[in-house]
Order: structure tokens, then sequence, then C-alpha cells
DNA sequence: ACATAATTTGAGCGGTCGGTCAAACATCAG
DNA sequence: CTGATGTTTGACCGACCGCTCAAATTATGT
């Protein structure tokens, strides 16, 4: 990767950490990146290229970290620890405000839906990895539909880490009562086979009561 | 509300949930409401100002119409059904369009977190009324944080939201998974007050152990 | 009918946008 | 050194941006 092409992809991410959408131009970012403002044409033909090699080569970098993270998991409560540890460096990082201008440039740009629906994709991959490894041998795993919950958890923290940006008492609320349900996990982890098989039978039949 | 304005509000919403973020000028705004572009700035100040109104109106009427939907709901089963099908509304309206715009926007723009956050608490303060209309007597209310509980909904469905905007499958697991959570509950609902004290003593127990 | 005020119009201002281009510059093989 | 190749530069283009304004039109009170 030369200088410049590494530069302005950097360039680009500041910008919309730091001005969002509306402030992505090829010249702020040039500025930011401190490069002729035509290297962008020259290097990646215009800037919704640029915006989409951006997003594409940062979401691959966390992806890569939260892959080191989960790692060293061996248990729910510290996958709930490192997951709100996450939680936080993204917010530090200004990555929160990347994951919500994507989100919404999803719903209008296709080039940009199918980088975040990649990178959701492998987020969500990472999580039901770790959930598998953590859960597999516990007896909470035949209670749980493991890549549902990998999804219900990846949509609560997209919700979570948008809703902090807007309502920060609001999201630590929702915080602490989804903790509580992990702490719920772990007590039906500690049930006896009797009780477990009851318990998961009893919501299959509140469950198939749905329309 | 003079006619021009009111065609205003709505030829913004519409740009904005048909072109996104980007699409919105004052020149689109007035074509999509067929009035002249200079009357944007005589009737609203700015295209910003003009934006916001809109956003506050636009919430404000949804808000409504969730409040006369939830005020039939008297079951938890009946308020997540409620719940699935207003999501369903906000989609075919292009309501998560918007919603993903506003939240985008709130991370840069003050005046808009300012109505995004309004917005989230008043969605948020109705599904804690119903919550509570729903749990009192229940014997599910003395085991719940009923707004911590409502917050925590408010969040998952944001997030559900912006997230079938970009992974349909995804976010229909996590639904499903969501949705076992409120079977959960349900049979939570059907414990013997010994049995519920015991799982309220044990999940306090695990929730102290954290950090 | 008339004066006054509110509303609407089309033209246009200065400025920024994405993108282009010819020329300058750097690099390196022969 | 020469020529070929790849990279960088600043000037520039047409389109669109938010916004203003004087003039035209419509509504209102007397």
């Amino acid at each position: 990767m030369s200088d410049t092409k590494q530069r302005l992809l950097d360039g680009a991410m500041d910008t919309l950490r730091k001005h969002g959408i509306a402030g992505v131009s090829a010249r702020n970012i040039a500025g930011m990146a401190g490069v002729n403002q035509a290297l962008i044409f020259y290097h990646f033909g215009s800037v919704d290229d640029l915006l989409v090699a951006a997003c594409t080569a940062a979401t691959g970098d966390r992806v890569a970290a939260y892959r080191e993270r989960f790692a060293t998991v061996g248990s729910l409560r510290e996958l709930l620890d490192v997951g709100r540890a996450l939680h936080e460096e993204e917010r530090d990082l200004g990555n929160v405000a990347v994951l919500a201008q994507m989100l919404a440039g999803a719903q209008h740009d296709e080039k940009l839906a199918r980088v975040t629906a990649e990178a959701l994709g492998m987020w969500t991959a990472e999580i039901e990895s770790v959930l598998h490894r953590v859960l597999t041998g516990s007896p909470f795993a035949e209670m749980a539909d493991i890549p549902g919950l990998a999804s219900a958890i990846s949509v609560s923290f997209v919700g979570l880490e948008l809703y902090e940006g807007v309502d920060r008492p609001g999201a630590q609320r929702a915080m602490a009562a989804l903790e509580q349900l992990g702490a719920l996990m772990e007590v039906v982890e500690e049930l006896g086979p009797v009780a477990r098989r009851a318990l998961r039978s009893k919501i299959n039949k509140v469950a198939a009561r749905r329309p």
C-alpha cells in the first residue's frame, strides 16, 4: 500500500469521524490527509469509491481486533465484560459516529450497504464463534439458539452504540437491563437438567402460541 | 398551519425518506413539495431549520400513533405483537431510513441531536408506560426493573430497525431470539412466589459479581 | 376602493462540489 | 544520458449549493 493511498484512507475515516457525511468532500479529505485533492481521483476513481474502500479497510481492522480480544474469553461473564470494554473502546475511537454514518448511508447507497452488511456479518460471526466456544459443554447450550442469540446480541449492541450518542442515561439503563439478562442466562446454567428441560418446554409452548 | 408550510414539512420528510441526507437540498425539497424554493427561507429561515422542524413534527405524529396502538394492549404477548406490527409499519412507511438519518445526523448536529433524543425519549416513555400497565399486578412486576426494561426494549428496537435495512435475515433471527426472551418473561410470570424470589435472588447474586 | 401587509416568484450572487487535464516531477531500466 | 512509466500538482470546468432580493401577486382590514 503506497503512502498516499494509506493517508487518503485514514483521511477519509478521520473526516467521517470528525465531521460526519456532510463533511466528506474531496477537498476536506485531501486536506485531512495532507495531499493534493486530485490524487483521490487518480488513486480511487471517485470520492464514493474512496469512502467505501476506507470503510471496508477500517471495519476489517476492527473485526480483527475483536477476534483477538475474544480469543482469551472463556466464560459468559468474561464475554460480557469484554463486550462492555469493546463498546467503550469504539466510543473513544469515534467509531460510533462512523457506524451511524455507515448504517444511514447504507439505506440509499448500494455499495455502502454491501460494506455495512459485510461488517455486521463479520461482527456477528465473531460473537457467534465465541458464544459457541463459551457455551459448548455448558448446560445452557441445550437451551440456546446460538446463531439467533448472536444476532440478538449484535443487534442490541448496534442499538446501544447509536443510542449512547444521543441518550447516554437511557443507554446505560438499557445496558444494565441487558446485563441482567446475562445474569439470567448464568442462573439458567446452574439449573439441573430436569428444571432446564421443563423451562425449555415451557418457553417452546409459550412461543408456539404466537401467530 | 398554512398549506405551504405543511407541504414543505412533508416534502422535507419525503426527500429524506427517498434520497437520504445527501438528497436534502432546498431545490429538491421544494420540488418534492411543489413550491418555490425561496419559500423555505421565507417560512423556516434555513434548510437545516426546516429539516429539524420536519423531524420534530414527524416523530411527534408517530409517537401519537404508538400511544393510540398501545392503549388497547392488555398483556405482554399483545405488547410484543403490537410491537412487531409497529415495526413493520415503520418499515413500510420508510421511517427506518429516516431514523437512520436522524441518528447519524445527531452525531454532529446539535439541533438534530436534541430532536432525536426527544423522539427516543418519548418512544421509550410510551414503552415504559404500557409495560407498567401490563405488568402491574403481574407476578413479573416484582422481578423487573421497568424503566431499564423499557430502555432495553427501545434500544433493541432501534438496533433491529437499522439492522433490518442492511441484513434482513440477521434481523429476523435476532427478532426471533428476542421474542424467546418475551416467552421467557411469560414463563417467569407463571412461577410461584417462592421460585420467583429464589430466581430474583440468584440474578442479584450473579449481577453483584460484576466489577 | 384603497392602503397595507403577507406571501410568492424568478433571477441571480458568491461559493463549494466532483471531476478533468496538461504540465511538472520522480523513478528507474537500458 | 535517454526515454518510459508512474505520481503529483494547480488551474480549471460545469453543476449545484444555500441564500438574497426586488418585483409581482394575493389577502386583509377599513
